[in-house]
RNA sequence: GCCCCCGUAGCUCAGUGGAUAGAGCAUCGGUUUCCUAAACCGUGUGCGGCAGUUCGAUUCUGCCCGGGGGCACCA
């Protein structure tokens, strides 16, 4: 890669300015703005001290140093501002991204090997089985089905996973509020007032009358109906882990034990405690309650467990509201002998749903949910999709369901979902006009100089880095950006220069057909790391 | 009181230890005998505040202010 070639570049011509060891600060970048060149470096600023001269002259030094040994493509050399050396390079940098991205294709282009092959088990949504997924429960999916993508494409063998919690408590408030809606009856105080109790109660059959029956009724009822609404999102799990079967399995007690051993359990009070403030967390955690029970967290700590054999790295993405479960999860991992870093955890702030210009509340107990099921209809997965995923996780997401459904300029979807038509109109056209796309090597590249051709492949040139970006900060939205970039660099081109027009050279017809491909291979591979399918017309 | 996330343009959000901080929408104006005008081009204002670290801070650190979410022998 052009980066690398002008990295060891640089790097050589510090060692022969006479700094031994060049730091790993020293890098190689695309400045902001054009007029500083294509690529910028920053190695006379970072060394100015080691040599001990300024970094303007140090600057100079390394640009006359790389003016006598050229790196490939450089047209020319400049210093600016505080002592960046600025690179200016031909075309044919741009032309080399092009044939790379096309002869690589779309299983081939920017799949860094950063996993190495390494396992990572990711979970998410893990929703309760006492209802159907809300639309909140969408942006878990998207994120998390992307992530596990970008995982796949970086080398990693990613295992997506969810957790049912199908024991405890708010099973018994499930099974009670379904069986006194019913009987026609208020539910219990505490219990799901959803409107969806009353009409999935309606649904049980009648002979199920005691609270054990309705709860293994209702589980499989909400397990079915949170499937449907993943899968019309094109969401699939690898591994759907049930706490009861995890429970009955004997994990809790294994871990529990080891616990034990390791000397991290200690009774007081009647409850049995966890010293987790020995891995950082603030204060101890119940594990049995006084009254014999488990809490929820020991079960938790067994399934988690259990989660490193199908993964060296696990991942739970979780909502802001669980922020606290981590450093106690964290810490039990630890005391059972994890390194730290092989437990992570994704906190993801809350979707704010608007409607009508007014926020709806997605609370579970509350009367007026939005389904996940009900927005998938709305707007397709597509749309649904590439919404979540706009944003980095860490914010909020407000999600205006009446800008979703509207098929405009104002949805960025259409876009990006317009250019990805646009190139395949272009290839339905050739097709009609009987023009077909000459062998790579049989075309002149170098014919491609304009501003909007040149733009377009730096977009493509930079996929490689943004993927990689991505991966490396659980960062699915970096590909949402650089899709709608790519978007935005074709639509200019293809407003700018024509293709298959009488009046374009049929040299030049060729170079921007294998343009226009290597553009449809950057798309497409953006939207696969989405999870978002475009379609080739519109 | 403590913990986590956020505070960037009128709105929704990107972004970076560097050289003049971006995009979409909204406003106003312009572009089509031509591969989809669902497009393109032009048009202004902005890093919440105060310190510190640094050659350089919107970015890192501390404090303050503001918004959201947590702080159970609930899950």
């Amino acid at each position: 890669m052009i980066r690398d070639q002008l990295l060891d570049a640089v790097r050589q011509g510090m060692v022969a300015l006479g700094v031994a060891d060049p730091p790993d600060s020293i890098v190689v970048e695309r400045p902001a703005r054009r007029e500083h060149g294509d690529w910028s470096t920053n190695a006379a600023l970072v060394c100015s001290k080691i040599v001990g001269t300024n970094p303007r002259e140090l600057g100079q030094a390394l640009a006359d140093y790389l003016e006598a040994n050229r790196p490939p493509h450089v047209d020319a050399l400049e210093i600016a501002g505080p002592g960046f050396v600025n690179f200016r390079l031909a075309p044919t940098w741009l032309h080399d991204v092009l044939v790379e991205a096309v002869t690589a294709g779309p299983d081939g282009y920017a799949k860094p090997n950063l996993g190495d092959s390494s396992s990572v088990n990711v979970e998410f949504v893990s929703a309760n089985p006492t209802g159907p997924l809300h639309a909140g429960h969408g942006r878990w999916a998207a994120y998390g089905d992307s992530l596990c993508r970008i995982f796949a494409r970086c080398g990693y063998a990613p295992h997506a996973e969810t957790y049912v919690n199908d024991r405890g408590v708010q099973i018994n408030t499930y099974a009670g509020s379904l069986l006194a809606r019913k009987n026609g009856e208020p539910v219990p105080e505490g219990g799901y007032q959803g409107e969806y109790i009353i009409e999935w109660a309606g649904e049980m059959p009648d002979d199920i009358t005691t609270p054990s029956e309705a709860a293994g009724w209702g589980m499989e009822f909400a397990l079915n109906d949170q499937k449907e609404a993943l899968a019309a999102m094109h969401v699939a799990f690898d591994t759907w882990s049930s706490e009861r079967a995890a429970v009955d399995a004997g994990l809790l007690d294994s871990a529990l034990q080891r616990l034990k051993e390791g000397g991290h359990v200690y009774e007081d009070g009647g409850a049995t405690w966890l010293r987790t403030t020995d891995f950082g967390d603030d204060k101890d955690r119940v594990l049995i309650k006084s009254d014999g029970d488990y809490t929820y967290l020991t079960p938790d700590i067994g399934y988690h467990e259990n989660k490193f054999e199908r993964g060296d790295l696990v991942i739970d993405i979780l909502g802001a509201d669980h922020h606290g479960y981590v450093a106690r999860m964290s810490a039990a991992l630890q005391a059972l002998g994890h390194p730290k870093d092989a437990y992570e955890a994704i906190i993801g702030q809350n979707v704010k749903l608007m409607r009508d210009g007014a926020e709806v509340k997605l609370s579970k107990r509350a009367g007026d949910i939005v389904l996940l099921s009900e927005l998938v209809d709305e707007v397709g997965p597509d749309v649904a999709r590439f919404a979540y995923l706009m944003q980095s996780i860490d914010t909020s997401l407000k999600i205006d369901i009446d800008l979703l459904k509207k098929e405009s300029s104002e949805n960025p979807v259409f876009y990006v979902q317009y250019a990805n038509a646009r190139i395949h109109a272009i290839g339905r056209k050739a097709a009609e006009l009987g023009i077909e796309r000459q062998p790579l090597a049989d075309t002149d590249l170098g014919l491609l100089v304009h501003e909007r051709e040149l733009d377009l492949l730096r977009v493509v040139s930079e996929l490689p880095d943004v993927l990689e970006s991505a991966c490396a900060d659980r960062a699915p939205h970096k590909i949402t950006a650089w899709v709608r970039e790519l978007a935005a660099a074709y639509h200019g081109f293809q407003h700018d220069c024509y293709v298959l027009r009488d009046d374009v050279p049929a040299d030049l017809q060729q170079a921007r057909l294998w343009l226009v491909e290597s553009a449809r291979v950057g798309l497409t591979i953006g939207l696969d790391l989405l999870g978002v399918h475009a379609p080739e017309s519109m």
